[in-house]
DNA sequence: TAGATTGTTAATCGATTAACAATC
DNA sequence: TAGATTGTTAATCGATTAACAATC
């Protein structure tokens, strides 16, 4: 019966980059933090860290602060950290292969179980310990494994049949890398990465930063 | 003197989509479309996308709705898609390569114009014809070509001084994709691309759809 | 002209910031 | 106890949605 209030993706998102802070604080050795010194390094406002942790309960403690150790792993704990998530690649082209071979999502409890692709040049290929296989075997892996995330890297033209597959054979979610908007049942979740946008959104702040001094030389 | 209001970041991100939209449509041959058509195939509100347009300009006509193939341009107008970009990337690991090889940045004026890295067998290696150099030749390479924008895809440990110094050199706009906060004088922009904390939302939102669920069947 | 749909103003909703009482 | 800082309520700000007059 406890009506918790559903909590904005906004919050959610912030809180990966408490985490990394209070994980680097936590490896200097540090053992308090006020919401005020945080949110000096980060800058934020101490009261959005207030605001945001208190959505999930009251880690800290009056005229102390929060313990770093302790917040860092509540936070951990709230992102679903401390389970353990078992990934497949799909689609093991440079993109695939980079992310194979990036270890720091493995200590974190995502566990690389299983690559896939179409071209017979790397089925049989093993990155890190982790076979290459047919995509024709993904439903039976799938499905034996209980494979909880499937990463998509593979051409956008098979995308949206593959989420469907995957999403009948009971994944979690799906961590997108191609251009397209995928609708699946809402068993299934989506992150979606659109390397394309970010690029774009990175020349518009490029241009508009150009036009704002070319306006404040003219003004002067 | 045209005082023109600041566009928010939230107007900015959506564009992306709206260019992708708008190619889609325009690829099939699609003249014409109305915002409320627009909002059904995009899942948003069509309020919302005359208020983000609007922003920028009328460019639709009353009674008839957007011509596609204008609204297509003048977004990439916006957004500095007309424009060309001469890009470096620094760290040819996985994900330096990775993005080296995607060849659907350069359709759009982002053009890649050199590669570098610290390690000796790397260098002198050539990626879709674009050479491989020594990090220690970056400062005359950047200069001499005026580079616009440098991908990050380098270890975190080096990444912080490595910006700092293309920020003295003149680069425009950094493609962040290390962990790591970086700070620049304003006439550097930077995009991150936080591919961990990209993957613990998701982990969030699998726990958070699994509780729901739970709690669902239990007041059943 | 009548119908459709934009551009734009007004209303609502949600997120951020400020303030301060509670309390360690 | 006095000082510090949280947890939380209230105020502000900004973003989204609704409504409708303008106009093609």
């Amino acid at each position: 019966m406890t009506e918790d209030k559903k909590i904005s993706m906004a919050v959610v998102r912030r809180l990966p980059r408490y985490y990394r802070y209070l994980g680097e604080l936590l490896q200097k050795g540090v053992g308090k933090i006020s919401s005020r010194e945080l949110s000096e390094k980060m800058n934020v406002t101490a009261s959005q860290i207030r605001q945001d942790l208190n959505n999930f309960g009251g880690f800290g403690q009056q005229g102390y602060g929060y313990n770093v150790e302790y917040l860092y792993n509540e936070i951990g704990k709230i992102l679903g950290l401390h389970q353990n998530y078992k990934m497949i690649i799909v689609g093991v082209g440079n993109l695939g292969q980079a992310i194979a071979n990036s270890n720091s999502f493995s200590k974190r409890g995502f566990k690389l179980v299983g690559l896939f692709d179409v071209n017979p040049k790397l089925i049989g290929m093993s990155i890190h310990g982790v076979e290459v296989m047919d995509v024709d075997c993904m439903e039976q892996f799938v499905k034996e494994n209980g494979v909880d995330i499937a990463i998509l890297t593979m051409p956008k033209t098979r995308v949206k049949e593959t989420a469907e597959n995957l999403a009948k054979w009971g994944i979690k979610g799906l961590w997108n890398f191609s251009p397209v908007d995928l609708i699946v049942p809402d068993t299934v979740q989506i992150e979606n990465v659109h390397l394309s946008h970010s690029l774009m959104t990175l020349a518009y702040m490029i241009n508009e930063a150009e036009e704002e001094r070319e306006k404040k030389n003219k003004s002067e």
